[in-house]
DNA sequence: CATCAAGATAGCTGAATAACTATATAGGAT
DNA sequence: ATCCTATATAGTTATTCAGCTATCTTGATG
């Protein structure tokens, strides 16, 4: 556990909004949720800003905010292409995050 | 995920905080962090809010605001004996949390 | 009954979050 | 060169978080 608390906090902190749930769970299976992109591909490039922007329903400076925080986070990672920012979701990322809580899950029960 | 995106956000928002991190972990595994108690068993009644402020090194009324945090999640129950509170982790919560995140964990790839 | 000990509550403060509008920047198209 | 479009940045605001000290409540004990 002490390798590295803070750093377990800090992505689950970031994992830890309604928002960017939801935006997580979009991006990890984009083609399920956006349509198909002219200037870059939804799996490999990740989806623009401006697609999640319309999906969501919040202000488009208010989803940059969400991406930047989870990027901080090292959940996505981001890309641009010409004049669109493509924000793709780091999976290992979140399989760290199930492994720091795997331990909690499983009590050890000493005799 | 939308099977109840915004208690998965309060569960992960309990476990994204340094010290909430480091008392789960202290009470998946009492009897290797805490000496016995008189008044209740470590592991079937859980550990007293006593022993977790002097080991963490906070105020008391802040080691409580954290276990009520934590309570309200339902990452742990507490059970009063006399005048003391103890604390119990619940594992199957910290469970649901990494349900919610396996499926993050493992995007999609549609042809 | 008076006192002590354990925890909870009240009340305060500063920092971080989450939202918005307005504006800046940068690339394409006319 | 100008305009349009996509995103980022600045700046503001209200709320929540995380900590503290001081006090209340409750159970045990002299």
């Amino acid at each position: 556990m002490d390798a590295d608390v803070s750093s377990t906090a800090e992505l689950l902190r970031a994992l830890g909004n309604e928002h960017r749930l939801t935006i997580l769970d979009w991006l990890s299976d984009p083609r399920a949720h956006f349509p198909a992109q002219r200037d870059g591909d939804l799996v490999t490039d990740g989806v623009c800003v401006g697609f999640i922007t319309d999906k969501i329903g919040l202000s488009q400076p208010t989803v940059t905010n969400h991406l930047q925080y989870l990027s901080k986070a090292g959940l996505v990672t981001s890309k641009r292409i010409k004049n669109w920012a493509f924000y793709r979701l780091v999976p290992e990322r979140v399989e760290e995050a199930r492994a720091a809580l795997a331990r909690l899950a499983l009590p050890v029960q000493r005799p």
